[in-house]
DNA sequence: TAGGTGATCTTG
DNA sequence: AAGATCACCTAT
């Protein structure tokens, strides 16, 4: 199956790249390690508009810097001093827009995946974003900006879910994004396993 | 339902 | 230089 490629990844509609992004394969080769896993849920950040995204308000730092380049790039970045959560970096080069990777059902690797958290059953291993970066092995540090057309981590295509099969709902905890917080901009695949919240 | 955890950003 | 904040997870 083919990688998707920048054009996919530089489209301007965020909640477009991310309602998309559900059913496709995500596969990542992180030390020597190959697992992947079917995209079950995501949400879209805007740096446009949108209080809950790390760019808004063109808020730059060194942080938010890889969402203002251009899209198909990874964004990991730590969270609650915990978890490394994967972002894809969506349009073009100067327009901060980004995907939270937040549930995938694991298909290869999961022996790794369930080592990497210490787990012992697929059952709730990789639905949450912070559940996500510690199966793929990712970490803030070495895995921020990486190119998804690289060999270290990178999407590839597959039919889109009909959309009955398709849940929108609001973004989970961006409570503190006043309005913002109100986006239906959270995409889940209906009857996935791997879910972090129904 | 509470607490752990540490980088990031803002304020003084 | 210090403190508040934070796109979460796990265990009581």
């Amino acid at each position: 199956m083919r990688k998707l490629n920048k054009a996919f990844y530089e489209r301007a509609s965020v909640e477009t790249v991310a309602q998309e992004l559900l059913g496709k394969k995500l596969v990542c080769i992180i030390d020597n390690q190959r697992v992947s896993g079917i995209v079950t849920e995501v949400e879209a950040y805007s740096g446009r508009n949108d209080k809950a995204c790390h760019a808004n308000n063109e808020l730059r730092t060194a942080r938010t810097e890889v969402m203002y380049g251009s899209g198909g790039y990874t964004y990991v970045y730590l969270c609650y001093g915990i978890h490394h959560m994967l972002n894809i970096v969506t349009n073009k080069e100067g327009l901060a827009d980004a995907v939270l990777i937040r549930a995938i059902e694991p298909l290869e690797g999961t022996n790794i995946m369930l080592e990497r958290r210490k787990a012992n059953r697929l059952k709730g291993l990789t639905c949450g974003p912070g559940k996500v970066g510690q199966a793929l092995g990712l970490n803030a540090r070495l895995h921020n900006g990486l190119n998804l057309e690289s060999d270290q981590i990178w999407l590839e295509d597959a039919p889109l879910p009909e959309p009955h099969q398709i849940v929108t709902t609001t973004r989970i905890g961006v409570d503190y994004a006043e309005e913002d917080a109100l986006k239906p901009w959270r995409f889940y695949i209906k009857e996935s396993q791997w879910i972090s919240k129904k």
